[in-house]
DNA sequence: CATGAATGAGCTTTCATTCAT
DNA sequence: TATGAATGAAAGCTCATTCAT
């Protein structure tokens, strides 16, 4: 069991499972170069030499721990998945104050998945999804699925505590993510600058204040402003 | 001036403009191949001998036209802008009844902007993004931000009628879309089955009710409904 | 039709059959390189750049003319094919007096044959019949056994002239091939030294007696000798 | 003198001469796993990669007992030379009745040397010969010839006994040889099917009863027959 | 002695692009 | 203008070989 490449099959074959630990450390640094030209030039964008040269190894190198560029890849957006699933599990831990707290969660989604490189690691896999439409859909539960889910969770933990009143927490937590994370994606996707940090800010309170509108159990009749 | 090509640089300087008249036949030719071969297999995917053949002219006729594969791809997008354009503007034409019209207007924008092919140019747009940064931008000014525009002048007329209240249009405008579309959008960037036609329904239907709970001025306070 | 390449799926789908016109130049040209390649370094040991630069053209070209580097192969052994029937087919034209004239067919044969060049083609064939065994097949059918009927048509003309005497002319065909060309080609394929002109010519007066001693139907009791 | 290598150079250097007794177990294992490969794949279809785990060893390993590859293929095909002769010493071994001796010698000779395997093996050798010329004559010393010489000695004996008449034995078994196999060898180096069993039979009388006819002493006038 | 990780040259093939006609 | 033959750079991938352990 000396060959590095015996790691192939055996490495969660279930999707994008528990984070991996993945011992190997040159694997780990041929992922990490792929990571950076992938990221920068999109699945074929970056040849196998501009990796093994971001990785500091061989080519050959690379097929002694990858079957193909194909599975050097698929290898890769697992394991960011699971790195965006761990964010996503913290996002918005052990806030208080349900405006508030909505407010910070919506902030952390925004700041953590709108930076450069995860929007980078966005686009890639959606260039790829026409040719790894199995590997898209395991990021699509990965990422955003996850995301409503963890959220769904966080709202129903505070419809028990009568800060929030719902009856679909799953569908609540869509209609959160679309209205404060939606918007600004689509704009990030396509190249657009970002908005600054107080129009950022501006943005977030609004739109939480429409999903608490509908949402918020002693809701007044909501005043249509801004 | 014989030369087709001498075209190329006085095409729409500005940006996704009005609605280019082109008329070149050949030059319409190639597009159109392109078109079809692009949103088949991608920037990268189709070749310029795909091209050629999918638009029935020689290699070399190509470049009569176009200086690379980068420019045709680029023409490509502009032109497409315009027909996203002239789709947007007859969304909600001629429709009555606010509810009514809105579930009409987001199941047109549903219908129209989740087709397979669209979705493809979309995916393919996004995955260009890094390589076609000003590209991009402009997909952005003649897509999104466009519909957001006509759902704007829209909210604006309905404003005026009494039928909608709201201070600015084009945030709701933005609401709007980010409400109806986007959840759905962003499951098929990531090639997750498309919902069934009840459940599209059933969809708007929610979306729809939870913009007018806040927007209608006689809304009553919102019941949360599943 | 202007594309080279569409001769490629036209030529002789039925084997090796009648000689074939062959009219591009250019591939002519690189069959030629070719064919000086393959039969120097063998399937394997030939590389397409190799060929390109035999043949004086660039890589790329080749693959103008032929889908693949077996492709070629593959034109390249039927084209060898059509000038081995046609050298067979000259052979024992037109010569008198039976055993000069089958000492005369049975030198000619050797002489062709045991060239350097037709044994790298043999050799070539041989070592590629693993990989392409139909294409093997082919081969014998054009080659040996073509030659086994030729001069079994040739002992059916003898035998009515009354020179000959058999009942099975493909037989005598067959034993007659085997005893003046099979030791020295055995020998060839080994890359053993060729016999002296003399040598040979001892061996064919030889080995044409062996045949006649049990062919010639006016034959003494045959003496054991040299 | 502990490195296993340093017997590379002293193996056999007068050529395919007697019996190796090829003392070290892991040179033997090596050795068989390189036979098993490139008697399925070539010299160029198989690995090294290949031959070291038909071997069991790792691909160092290789190295520490064979400079080369080209080294190793010429050792493996040295060893063979040994067991074809092993063979062909015993092939005509024992057996009484001159006709009916030599037609079994014919049948062992036929079964024995066109197996798949030694075909393969055949085709192997042939193939490489332009490469390794030396070592495609050393087999055919190690082969053919020896074989033809075994034969003579076999009819020197049977000269003796006074059951064969004739003056030169080695013309006679190299006559004997092409009679015989050579036919059908060329048929299986060519990838035709092979003769059934009764047809071989068939061939084996016929061109046995051939030789007789011409060295048997009290042979009567030949028949020309079948 | 034995290993297997690592290498880099070389393989077949593709493709955007050029240019003589 | 339109063609398609020709190109050569670069792609993904393989493999004989080396070397530290």
């Amino acid at each position: 069991m000396s060959d590095p490449s015996s790691q192939r099959a055996s490495r969660d074959p279930g999707g994008c499972g528990p984070p991996e630990p993945e011992d190997n450390p040159k694997r780990r640094q041929i992922l990490d170069g792929a990571r950076r030209m992938f990221l920068a030039q999109g699945f074929e964008g970056a040849s196998m030499q501009d990796v093994a040269r971001a990785a500091g190894v061989s080519k050959g190198t690379l097929y002694v721990y990858f079957d193909s560029k194909e599975a050097m890849f698929e290898a890769l957006v697992l394991t960011e998945c699971g790195r965006l699933q761990r964010t996503i599990r913290q996002l918005g831990a052990g806030v208080e104050g349900v405006e508030h707290e909505l407010r910070q969660i919506a902030r952390s989604m925004i700041d953590t998945l709108l930076q450069d490189e995860v929007m980078a690691a966005m686009r890639m896999m959606i260039g790829a999804g026409e040719k790894f439409p199995d590997l898209a859909r395991k990021i699509y539960e990965a990422g955003p699925m996850r995301s409503i889910e963890t959220l769904a969770e966080y709202f129903a933990l505070r419809v028990t505590r009568g800060d929030l009143a719902m009856q679909d927490c799953r569908e609540a937590g869509a209609e959160f993510v679309d209205l404060v994370l939606a918007g600004l994606q689509r704009r990030a996707l396509l190249m657009m600058p970002p908005l600054s940090d107080a129009g950022t800010d501006a943005f977030v309170r609004r739109r939480v204040a429409r999903f608490l509108a509908v949402y918020a159990p002693n809701a007044t009749a909501p005043e249509p402003r801004q």
